[in-house]
RNA sequence: GCGAGAGUGGCGGAAUUGGUAGACGCGCUGGAUUUAGGUUCCUGUGGGGUAACCCGUGAGAGUUCGAGUCUCUCCUUUCGCACCA
């Protein structure tokens, strides 16, 4: 009998061995993950004498089904965890939910249905579907942020910060829905209105928690040095995020008053170019400019329009208004006109900007708009002609018109300027970062409560007791948080109040990859076996992750260190940034403009144009886009799974694409993928009596040396391949192998090759990979039989095939002995017939040999 | 607006990192098997040319014996921009 264990899909079937039937994916499928279960595989336990490894894929957002993002994601995570294992690792790889967020109310007040309810359904479904798929996670470690068990530790952490300074409260500007009267995401403001009521969307001022991670800036822009195992896009992104520079900060005078107006600039050396300032629509000297001031007044209002995102503000129109004060300068005293304009935000900084529009193209523009004067300071070196009438002159040069600092270069007016301030007590240099607190209050219901609670004298104390569990029977409509309507959760008497508020979502997602390793203990956040497992070896997620995520999770390891919980300086070690699955759109126009998305799977091509296959009319091509909902162009996981198994969705998602590229979406290539696999079971059906009994290298013709250094070759190239995480060409090679070995019937060559194939491949089709190694008498278990070698003796060859070129132009191919030596080399070249034509009769200039490729002969003609 | 990427056959992509451009797969051509369709197997497949050869990696310049790869300018496109996750 060839069938250790009981396989259901198989039973009615005349022959016993799933061997001698076609390949059926949803049976060996099962059995294989029935035999890790059992074997309890996946179940990560500390072990101080094993290197260990650790390896993470971004925990999903538990929004319904899983989508072929999740599959791609998850799917690279696992094979990087398997191949490791195979390597002899003790990996951990555990899974769990990013489940607070705003999907969940969303879905909340179209269904009626309490978010938590609907969030942990999604969570059952999706769990299920990852383990169709085979990943090999420690299940035992699942956690769900929206848990209080978990989101207790997070409470009770935050109130550590506060104990340190590290968290305090301050106003911030929000995005305000008039109607619905409540607080909206950026996500939630389409082109300055409100999603749900349309209305026009205002600023708003509120009081909200903020996290000091500007205290950490320094820090966290120092040890991107030590991340060389991050991509250099990303670290770059990091840097230039937290954005240190060094410049000058000083105060400007106001005429008529005593206060003054603080001022950061990186461009000292322009300072006696400063024509006027601006300072924000919120801001107390433009508020008191309002007053009695009819058309001011107007304006700022209508500065409070629209959203407060930085491509928002950025991008609209600048407009602005003179408040008719004027501050002064701190060096000359003149008078300087006070402006109050839209693109400066009352929460960035001070509040305030100086404007050289000579040397600032924004400002530039901006003085032309309202015919402010414009001073040119700075000159090019050379002399040469720059005159600032077409537009600012925003490189560095030789400053004049600038009194005391005259005739000095950018360079040494930057310290020459904030020396004289320093001097009068007016300013000096500063380094300062582009990067802001961490605001963490949002007007939510699904999240974790901020364990505050607030009194009536205004005093705001942490709380005593975790966890401060938010209600999870609640009714959801859209108009501010249900938290609000529920005293029994906010109202402690004596006037004490309960904070409504909720933690941005990223706060839970900045330290989960701690919690797996202690994801049991319920009288500590976090306990010694941390820090045996963290770092996290390999981190896996999408590039949108970037900068806000990956830099949260950075600060948070930080501050979770020198709490004592951890003992390293940065989370993740590795990181491997997936690109996105896009696929074509479709769609036709309404009459009202609105769009009507078809899903690619009901629409065909023909002659050049596309129809809906259910009424054959015309639809429009919409580009090629990210899976999305909204364009309605996504793949179903399931039905792929169904119809083809995992392994098939698992090798289409590694060969279709590198994994940090975006990966287009094909029913032709997924199909590929099929082939292929069915072509491996064949050969392995083909050949199971002889592999079972025959023992390596045993006869070895001349054909099969040949063979042999094919299958070694492309060996080498597939452990370099999974060496450097580019998993596409890892299959491309055992395709390759699979061809090679259709071509010899050795039964010791077979065995060697379609063994190193299914090694190969066990990674990334764990489920045949681990049915045929049994099967066909190789092992148990393919997960730990090691991991296959390069035999270099099997690579030996005595000729070596060398490219000829003339001029860099390949001429000729020529078989040179393997040990033949450079002269050697360069004679067997000019022998050849089609090199000596290209030659001519001109002379040889030189021979450029690379060894074991090719050789050159320059001679121009 | 600011920051970071990416452009190679009909398509997805490869090129051992400056050394034969197009591996592997999809699609397509022709053939075999099949009652037929499907499956499977074999063959060919960047463009031009009878051929010798010539031309080809978004466009244009540059460095080099040699450039898809390095440098500069431009074009197109994707991602992020702090309350989507």
């Amino acid at each position: 009998m060839l069938v250790r264990y009981p396989c259901p899909n198989q039973i009615n079937e005349a022959n016993d061995s799933l061997m001698e039937s076609n390949y059926e994916p949803s049976g060996i499928e099962q059995l294989a993950q029935q035999y890790w279960d059992e074997q309890q595989t996946f179940k990560a336990i500390e072990d101080p004498q094993r290197e260990k490894f650790y390896c993470l894929a971004m925990f999903p957002y538990p929004s319904g089904k899983l989508h072929m993002g999740h599959v791609r994601n998850y799917t690279i995570g696992d094979v990087i965890a398997r191949h490791q294992r195979m390597l002899g690792k003790n990996v951990l790889q555990p899974m769990g939910w990013d489940a607070f967020g705003l999907p969940a109310e969303n879905a909340a007040i179209k269904n009626d249905r309490p978010p938590a309810e609907w969030t942990y359904a999604n969570i059952d479904e999706m769990r299920s579907q990852l383990q169709l798929l085979g990943f090999g996670y420690d299940w035992d470690r699942e956690l769900a942020t929206c848990d209080p068990d978990y989101y207790q530790w997070e409470q009770w952490f935050f109130t550590r910060l506060m104990k340190k300074g590290l968290a305090y409260k301050k106003c911030a500007t929000v995005n305000w829905d008039p109607v619905d009267h409540t607080v909206l995401a950026n996500e939630q403001v389409i082109d300055g209105k409100g999603w749900r009521s349309g209305a026009k969307v205002e600023k708003r001022d509120i009081e909200q928690w903020f996290i000091r991670i500007t205290d950490y800036a320094q820090e966290l822009h120092d040890s991107i040095d030590q991340l060389d195992g991050w991509p250099d896009a990303v670290r770059t992104m990091q840097r230039n995020w937290i954005g240190r520079s060094r410049g000058v900060e000083m105060e400007f005078g106001l005429e008529g008053c005593d206060e003054t107006l603080s001022i950061y600039t990186t461009r000292p050396d322009t300072l006696m170019g400063v024509t006027y300032v601006a300072v924000a629509a919120e801001h107390p000297l433009a508020r008191k400019a309002a007053a009695g001031n009819p058309a001011l007044t107007a304006f700022i209002e209508e500065c409070k329009q629209g959203g407060v995102s930085e491509a928002e503000v950025e991008t609209m129109e600048k407009k602005g208004m003179a408040l008719g004060i004027n501050a002064l300068h701190p060096v000359t005293g003149e008078a300087i006109p006070l402006y109050t304009a839209n693109f400066v935000l009352m929460s960035y900084g001070s509040g305030a900007v100086m404007a050289v529009p000579a040397h600032d193209q924004r400002d530039w523009e901006f003085a032309h708009k309202y015919g402010i004067n414009i001073k040119q300071v700075i000159f090019p070196a050379d002399n040469s002609d720059c005159g600032v009438e077409a537009c600012a002159y925003v490189k560095k040069g030789i400053l004049k018109d600038s009194g005391v600092f005259n005739n000095l270069t950018s360079a040494e007016a930057f310290d020459a300027v904030a020396d004289w301030l320093q001097q009068h007590d007016k300013g000096g240099t500063k380094t300062n970062f582009r990067l802001r607190d961490w605001g963490v209050s949002r007007q939510r219901y699904w999240g974790c409560p901020i364990p505050v609670v607030n009194r009536d004298s205004g005093e705001t104390i942490a709380a005593g007791e975790f966890p401060v569990r938010l209600p999870e029977d609640v009714h959801v409509d859209g108009t501010g948080s249900p938290l609000k309507k529920m005293p029994q959760f906010y109202d402690l008497g004596n006037g004490d109040r309960r904070e409504t508020d909720t933690f941005d979502t990223f706060v839970e997602s900045s330290w989960y990859f701690a919690r797996y390793c202690s994801y049991d203990n319920k009288n500590a956040m976090l306990d010694e076996r941390a820090n045996y497992w963290l770092p996290v070896d390999q981190y896996i997620g999408g590039i949108e992750h970037a900068v806000l995520h990956l830099l949260y999770a950075r600060f948070f390891n930080k501050l979770m260190r020198d709490e004592g919980l951890l003992q390293h300086d940065e989370p993740f070690t590795n990181l491997l940034t997936q690109g996105m699955v896009i696929a074509e759109t479709y769609y036709r126009s309404n009459e009202d403009g609105s769009k009507v998305w078809f899903n690619p799977a009901d629409v065909q091509s023909e002659d050049g144009t596309f129809i809906l296959k259910s009424d054959g009319e015309p639809v429009i091509f919409g580009g090629i886009e990210k899976m999305s909902k909204s364009k309605n162009n996504g793949v179903d996981p399931q039905h792929l799974i169904d119809r083809y198994g995992a392994d098939t969705v698992r090798l289409y998602t590694m060969f279709t694409a590198p994994p940090d590229q975006s990966l287009e979406w094909s029913d032709e290539g997924v199909e590929g993928a099929y082939r292929f696999l069915r072509r491996l079971w064949a050969l392995a059906h083909k050949h199971a009596d002889s592999i079972r009994t025959s023992g390596e290298k045993e006869t070895h013709s001349e054909a099969s040396a040949d063979i042999r250094r094919d299958l070694h070759t492309v060996l080498k190239k597939a452990l370099f391949d999974y060496e450097r995480q580019q998993f596409n060409t890892v299959v491309s090679a055992c395709m390759t192998l699979v061809n090679s070995l259709y071509k010899t019937e050795d039964a010791a060559v077979l065995r060697e090759g379609i063994g190193m194939v299914l090694q190969l491949l066990a990674p990334i089709a764990p489920h045949m990979s681990h049915y045929l190694w049994r099967e066909l008498n190789y092992g148990d278990d393919i997960l730990t039989a090691g991991w296959p070698q390069v035999d270099e003796e099997a690579l030996i060859q005595q000729q070596i095939e060398y490219v000829a070129q003339v001029n860099g132009k390949v001429r000729s191919k020529i078989l040179v002995p393997a040990d033949a030596d450079q002269a050697a080399i360069e004679t067997l070249a000019l022998q050849n017939e089609n090199v000596k034509k290209f030659i001519g009769d001109a002379q040889i200039r030189k021979i450029i040999v690379v060894p074991g490729r090719l050789v050159n002969i320059v001679a121009p003609g």
